[in-house]
DNA sequence: CATTTTATTGTTAACGTTGTCAATCGGCAT
DNA sequence: ATGCCGATTGACAACGTTAACAATAAAATG
């Protein structure tokens, strides 16, 4: 019986600079300038580089490559989580920022864990990225302090309020806070309600919460209920949170949501209720999500910039090798759906 | 004037085996081992090499070990694209999965494009991964060709239709479409309606639109009108589209979306334009998203198993490292909701 | 006590690539 | 003819790690 290696070495394996250089009757350093495109390379020369590589279907090992210059075009992303829409956009972002330059992206989820977290960074590090993308400006002190060993540009996203690391790509989630409490005062709205979920993970959703109220009482009136979720946002908790909140505090006439997943569940429920909106409840979201502009009254909320976001993120990253960190704050804009 | 380097020269720098080994007075060798918990080591070693690498902020160069062993803990993930909730729920199983083994996802997007596809499978390759996870049964030839020359497990997933390159873990479009058929069929339904987008990206939609023509007509009726949009899909195209249609063929009594996103567009249009639903109008989609079950009137929807796909994708990858590879056909579940 | 195991640590040589420095070859001005 | 220049190619030594083997000491065996 043929034992199981003789079914693997009729395989080629994987050829080396070595391989293409012996077949090209070249030096391997020439392969390596071609495969590189480096200047001063005679076209007999690529001619002959090209084919046998061809031939052997050479794929350069980057590994080793890396190794002796250094660095790579690996870029470490670190985001909470993929179970949320918004970081969906984000990576997408990050993903056509990158690639635009050959950049790759190895993945890390912390999952809102701080020592999670760290060892996340730990391991994506160990890959010698050529910089990192981390999610907010909070974070473990020592993960700043073990970036800084690499010396590779780091750039956090989602956020400008704080300190950064290095460079920062996001939004004020105070000011959208201001603006949207503005927003519904401006409309009449005058006994409002929070609902937000999943213990106000990410922290950003604290931070507008908290600003939203500050803003109330500027205005002179104050949220009159506020509902904290444990479980994670979705549209089915948004609706059940709505149903309780109202049956406690009928005098409710405005929901702030933390999330649009929240609000299309409060938005659903007042249908079904029969609740009027925007007359007897005013509904307002945060993300400005596609679906709520599809519904048959388009959800109000707050359109923040996720895509350009990650696409902004992969760029500043790239002019971080030679400039400045920079804090680039961008603009959300209110969505005046029918809700309220 | 103090010239750049002065400036760097202060940040300790990156660490290595050798300068750990020198301050813990030991071989490198003998780091190596104590990082990577090899067997027989003496207590006094591994605390002098601990305490060393503790102070020295060690982050191991896996670029360097990757390349000494000839593979590496990285995992290459080729999706068509992130802008589809479908994909981030396969994305967070496979990152769940691939963590529990201690395994890091690279990412690749092919926005189902084959040259793309192509060029991204190479750049991914050439970090030497341990396992690579493709999207679909469809792929150039030489892509498999290329994959085989580095000896990893490759794991398709989405689909089971077809002949994997190695493992497969996916559903079959075609029972679902069968069983959306008889299902709706089954409610009374005779007028059918189809409506997909982004000219049938993925495949995989279009073997369901054809496999739900073929069942309609085994059952004596047919689709009356179909829509195949060349936008991406959205709510908002999925009204619109609808809008057309019945406006186009009044006839129509039920509409088989290719997707949630589709659907809740119809309906939302329905719930807009008075139509009832579902006595008028039948209104089915596809995946099964988590906010067509919180609509006043839940979206009937074939329920895929998306995160389990990318849980068992990464699982598979690692026991194929040993084991044959296998294909698993996960069950879809018809979610009956109020729309049919 | 000589001899064999066993446990622990060290030495050496790769892994595949690329930066640095040399070498070669015409051409061209002196 | 001589010497120099630019263009092109090559030799060699790293990058940081680890497998394979060697060496040493301690323990167990007869």
């Amino acid at each position: 019986m043929k034992d199981l290696k003789s079914f693997t070495t009729d395989r080629p394996a994987r050829a080396t600079l070595r391989d293409v250089a012996t077949l090209a009757g070249v030096s391997e350093i020439s392969v390596s300038r071609v495969m590189r495109n480096a200047p001063n390379i005679s076209d007999a020369l690529r001619t002959k580089v090209m084919n046998a590589a061809g031939a052997l279907n050479y794929t350069p090992n980057r590994l080793a490559g890396a190794l002796k210059n250094q660095s790579s075009n690996l870029v470490a992303v670190v985001l909470p989580s993929m179970s949320n829409e918004v970081f969906l956009s984000v990576l997408d972002g990050i993903e056509a920022g990158l690639d635009e330059h050959g950049l790759n992206a190895v993945l890390g989820l912390s999952e809102y864990d701080n020592d999670r977290e760290w060892r996340v960074v730990r391991e994506l590090l160990s890959w010698s990225p050529m910089g990192i993308i981390l999610t907010g400006l909070h974070h473990d002190e020592s993960i700043a302090g073990r970036i800084s060993q690499f010396d590779i540009p780091v750039v956090q996203i989602m956020d400008v309020e704080g300190s950064p690391i290095g460079g920062a790509v996001g939004m004020s989630h105070t000011k959208a806070a201001v603006a949207a409490a503005d927003y519904l005062f401006g409309k009449g709205y005058r006994k409002f309600g929070y609902i937000g979920a999943w213990s106000e993970r990410p922290e950003r959703s604290r931070t507008r919460r908290l600003a939203f109220e500050d803003r109330l009482k500027v205005l002179g009136t104050r949220c009159v209920a506020s509902r904290i979720l444990e479980e994670r946002s979705s549209a089915l908790a948004g609706a059940s949170a709505t149903a309780d909140m109202l049956a406690a505090s009928p005098e409710v006439d405005c929901i702030f949501f933390a999330n649009d997943d929240l609000a299309l569940g409060g938005l659903f429920h007042a249908m079904s209720a029969g609740i009027k909106v925007p007359d007897e409840l005013g509904i307002m979201g945060f993300n400005g999500i596609d679906i709520g502009k599809a519904t048959p009254l388009p959800l109000s909320s707050i359109e923040t910039p996720r895509y350009e976001m990650g696409v902004m993120a992969a760029q500043m990253l790239l002019r971080m090798q030679h400039e400045e960190p920079q804090i680039v704050e961008l603009d959300f804009r209110i969505f005046e759906g029918g809700t309220t």
